[in-house]
DNA sequence: GTCTATAGTGCGATAGAC
DNA sequence: GTCTATCGCACTATAGAC
């Protein structure tokens, strides 16, 4: 009989490029490479993702999804304290900015890898800043600041602004402002804000 | 007698290396299309620069400084007002963000395409940010702020957010937030600045 | 394994100042 | 015409997609 075909291929694949486009960002790392530490064939990963485009754009929906799994978990036990799920959120990039080997936001960083509005990495990547952005906002509002919008985008602001420089010269940068100025922001627009001094 | 060598060889192909450098990443610009959009042979590229991790590095070297000739030029006018001054920095940035091709801070793109601390653009961008966030930070001392670092670092954050948040989704995006927020950290670190409520 | 893209090299042909 | 800067092309080698 012949051989089964083994079974988490796909998760496999994902999981190794996942460490090393993240590590090296994407153009920097050849196909050769994922196989190498995949210890899997060729005709596997091209099984699983027909084109490199294909590979980069499942990682960036991945990585998405497991965003928002993440946001979910920190979230929950705040439900009803909108002013304090804003502020988990924050902490949550404050927490990713803070790991060892962390090199930038994977959606911005691929964003700026592939610039062409029309690549789907580019796109996937603008998807996941979207969602977020009208997240954000939709907890601002739930919050009853006094502008959902303008809060929203602070707080992008900041987030974005943790990662690009996290990523370039560390946690200890300026990043370590990330937080303080997401409390005064949420502090400044939601005045009935709860948890903010702690 | 024998031809003269032309002059601004090697100006002439920076300029046209940093257009395409800004408007597409250092990786995604071959030098064949440098050499086409110059005009210009092989030869005299490879005479100014060995390498293209040299003109790289280079672009890099020239793009720093003439933001520190802007700067200068920016907060000259306000030589006593150090709080201005960093205001001034940061509507230089809001500028730059808003201008129709911007793509994200040359330094930041390229510290994340080029990710071995030690490639010489890795280097140079590093620097760069560096040399920012100690300037800010001295501004910041004149200033009389209660914490020059805190403050530093807060713009800087700020700053590197503008530009991560503008590469992607544009100055109508969280960028628009960058102003705002720095005029809140000023006033929050230095009680009698001027030119804040403006 | 095959094919394409690209960094980098070298040389003959040409253009232009004298 | 002389002489050299520069162009343009052919070439190699390597890497990477597939």
């Amino acid at each position: 009989m012949a051989r089964r075909p083994a079974r988490g291929t796909r998760e496999r694949i994902l999981h190794v490029a996942a460490r090393l486009f993240r590590e090296n960002g994407v153009r920097a790392v050849g196909l050769q490479q994922v196989i190498d530490d995949t210890g899997l064939g060729k005709s596997l990963l091209y099984r699983e993702f027909s084109t490199k485009d294909d590979l980069v754009a499942a990682w960036l929906r991945e990585g998405r999804e497991g965003w928002w799994r993440s946001m979910a978990a920190t979230t929950a036990p705040l439900d009803g304290d909108p002013a304090g799920q804003l502020l988990a959120v924050m902490e949550l990039a404050a927490e990713a900015v803070a790991a060892e080997d962390f090199r930038g936001c994977i959606f911005h960083n691929t964003s700026i890898e592939f610039r062409d509005p029309e690549h789907p990495a580019h796109q996937e990547a603008v998807l996941h800043l979207r969602q977020l952005r009208d997240h954000l906002r939709q907890l601002g509002a739930e919050a009853a600041a006094s502008d959902p919008d303008e809060l929203a985008d602070g707080l992008m602001l900041i987030m974005d602004g943790m990662y690009a420089s996290g990523g370039v010269l560390g946690a200890a940068g300026p990043a370590r402002m990330g937080l303080p100025l997401s409390r005064i922001l949420i502090q400044t627009y939601c005045r009935q804000a709860q948890r903010i001094g702690d």
